[in-house]
DNA sequence: CCTGATGGCTAATTATCTTAGCCATCATGC
DNA sequence: GCATGATGGCTAAGATAATTAGCCATCAGG
């Protein structure tokens, strides 16, 4: 090889992703990535395209941490419990890594558009633990009603938008009791 | 007065809405935004603090827009109908102005902030049709789930998220059903 | 020992936000 | 009718960021 890279790829999608965390998406400049990373701004044009595609990366990223966890979430035969596990690990997710969350989920206002296919092939294992619930005819519909409420519930979370007062832990333990539920009454009233 | 003003706050705020909606918060520069009215850039900040003030304005419009609908939507006396409708109308506002939605959505916990009041009168009369099915007890709790869920479900529409295929007017439809059916199952089961 | 691809660098361009400072206007009070 | 001062416009200029252009050092391989 020629001149010994002082960087390379992730180390650069790791940077932006600690910058994002801590100061948002407009923490993540160039030049704050490539003093992270040792270099000067423009060398970082030899390993992305440009700030865009640089924030892309970021978004993927999180979306392999997302399905990492959510593959090692797995385990729970028990479909409400698989289901429980799963929304869990998502809000885990979400209260650790909010702006990648929000990132991901295409609710940030700078951030790149829905690149997000992928956020919904981590929910296949939830299909599955649905499926046991509502039937397979229904089991796309009752994953879209898990995921939608949870991340919902998620982003008012995050947003701070809950702030009528109440025991929100409550309120998610609620919901999510009432929702499995509601999944499996489908096939008990015919 | 001094020299006739060639536009005001509400004009520039409704430039920014459409510029925002036609091509997303990086089309909203404030060069765009005074061309539009019919200014040079500086003179915007005879009117604005800066580019930061002016979104927190869009996001403020969109959010009293919302309440209006909200409030004009309020009428059917059926609790169903009522949250149907309610969420409904939230629905058809992201439609119409997604950009918009995603802004309120994904305010940060220190961004801007919709008033206490506004946030609440706009929930209260979800809170009404919400306590006919589940008591009291748990209104807020069942607000918090209706919202949670209708407010993912439509971040994920508008990301693309949905791409699983299926017919999501269904799905809606589905969840929807679903959820209001939840609402009532804590009392009937005890 | 050439050679060329790689990856770093400096310098410069462009776009944008923002501030500084100037000037015209016109409602008001004399 | 006329001084006046606050208002709202303008041009010029400074700061910050993304990005491009073009140069140079390194080192694997022939």
């Amino acid at each position: 090889m020629p001149t010994p890279a002082r960087t390379d790829r992730d180390a650069i999608v790791a940077a932006a992703c600690a910058l994002l965390e801590e100061g948002g998406t407009d923490a993540v400049t160039m030049q704050a990535v490539a003093e992270r990373v040792g270099v000067r701004s423009p060398s970082l044009y030899k390993h992305v395209a440009n700030r865009r595609a640089l924030l892309d990366l970021v978004v993927g990223a999180a979306v392999a941490d997302l399905d990492a966890r959510s593959g090692a979430a797995r385990g729970p035969e028990d479909a409400r419990r698989s289901i429980t596990a799963q929304v869990e690990g998502l809000r885990r997710f979400a209260r650790e890594r909010p702006r990648a969350w929000a990132l991901v989920m295409g609710i940030a206002p700078d951030g790149p558009q829905p690149t997000t296919e992928s956020a919904e092939a981590s929910v296949r294992s939830l299909l599955e633990a649905v499926a046991e619930l509502t039937g397979p005819e229904h089991a796309l519909d009752g994953a879209r009603l898990v995921v939608a409420w949870a991340n919902g519930f998620i982003a008012m979370e995050l947003a701070g938008a809950h702030r009528l007062g109440g025991d929100l832990d409550g309120a998610w333990r609620w919901g999510l009791d009432r929702m499995v539920d509601a999944l499996g009454s489908d096939r008990a009233a015919g």
